[in-house]
DNA sequence: CATGACATGTAAGATGTTACATGATTGT
DNA sequence: ACAATCATGTAACATCTTACATGTCATG
């Protein structure tokens, strides 16, 4: 099982959902955590269903629209969700090529460079944003599951703030470096 | 050319390595921004050389040890990673297990979860600590290239103060969620 | 009249990981 | 005796991305 496998578990595990509803759902709410696209969404989620994991039924549409199949998670899925979560796990290896870009920015001329940084740090503040938007949605309507250890919105409220956390931190660090920039672009001017 | 070709470079470009060395670096230097491992690495020194990207010379060893290649960039290579560099980055996909992990912790006891959190938090505050080491001992002994925008450290500056950011972002969301977790554990004795 | 939402997939290709292979030297 | 360091790779496998395929309805 790939990790990819405990992320729609784990979408599974507070509601059935559609191969096209997990989709989306990875693209908004699991953003914070994994990612993945239809295409490998859908054979994984027959992967699921030949493992016993998940099961699912045909829901005919009106509109004439596709029919769609609406995955529930089994017990045997449940239970495969509920050892993995208690697993250890090694710390995860970074993989971001903006900041390798920075590490030979030394390289390029820094005037270029800026007007990307700024570009980073609004996207990280939007994502910021959106997240604690989320959270507070969260706080608002369901103020008593989230003191609740057991409820899906306690799991919620954990990735949202690590999210946050992560975003905040990432667009701080833009800022900075535009700072550090614009430093070095006028100390030239100094020497006069 | 795939990331890692520019992570490579990025080395390369400060100074001649081997392949091991280069593997050794990514272990180490290149870890709060990209990773691979020796054998993504040696195919990869292989295909850049194909490419006119860097030159390689053998390197006879003394005592026995076996002869490695020593790889240089060329000015074909330095132009590309220059290019590379300005292009515009789209936001980084995070992939993290563990966060996904937390994502469905209701599901089981915290006690259980609690020691994974204590070990993710020492990780990442070991590895901060380290970045920490790293940066002031760059700060002491190269004082006035730091303030230069075109001098090798200046890039290393940006991707150091990216690493510790970001790992005692993570370490302190860690630390937060076993508060959480405690908090849990001992609510249900506040009822007498 | 084109694009996007809805809905499910397949096929090919790129990228990354794990396991294996070699062989001497130095440290525990 | 066993593992780690130095040094370079290959082969097989797993995972992920990109491109393609189908068809209707609503929106701009």
């Amino acid at each position: 099982m790939i990790t990819l496998s405990y992320a729609l578990l784990g979408l599974l595990a507070r509601q059935p959902l559609s191969g096209y509803d997990l989709a989306q759902y990875m693209k908004k709410r699991v953003a914070p955590m994994w990612s993945a696209l239809p295409s490998q969404i859908y054979p994984e989620l027959a992967r699921l269903e030949k493992q016993g994991m998940v099961t699912y039924r045909v829901v005919e549409q009106q509109d004439h629209r596709p029919d769609k199949k609406v995955y529930e998670i089994t017990e045997t899925g449940r239970e495969a969700l509920r050892r993995w979560v208690i697993e250890p796990t090694p710390v995860a290896a970074v993989r971001d090529e903006f900041v390798l870009k920075a590490y030979s920015l030394w390289l390029a001329e820094p005037e270029q460079a800026i007007p990307h940084f700024r570009e980073q740090e609004r996207l990280h503040r939007q994502q910021q944003a959106q997240h604690e938007e989320t959270l507070e949605r969260l706080q608002r309507e369901w103020r008593t599951a989230l003191e609740q250890k057991d409820s899906p919105l306690f799991g919620s409220s954990l990735a949202l703030h690590y999210g946050i956390a992560y975003e905040r931190s990432y667009a701080d660090w833009c800022q900075w470096a535009i700072n550090e920039l614009e430093r070095h672009r006028s100390t030239p001017e100094e020497e006069s």
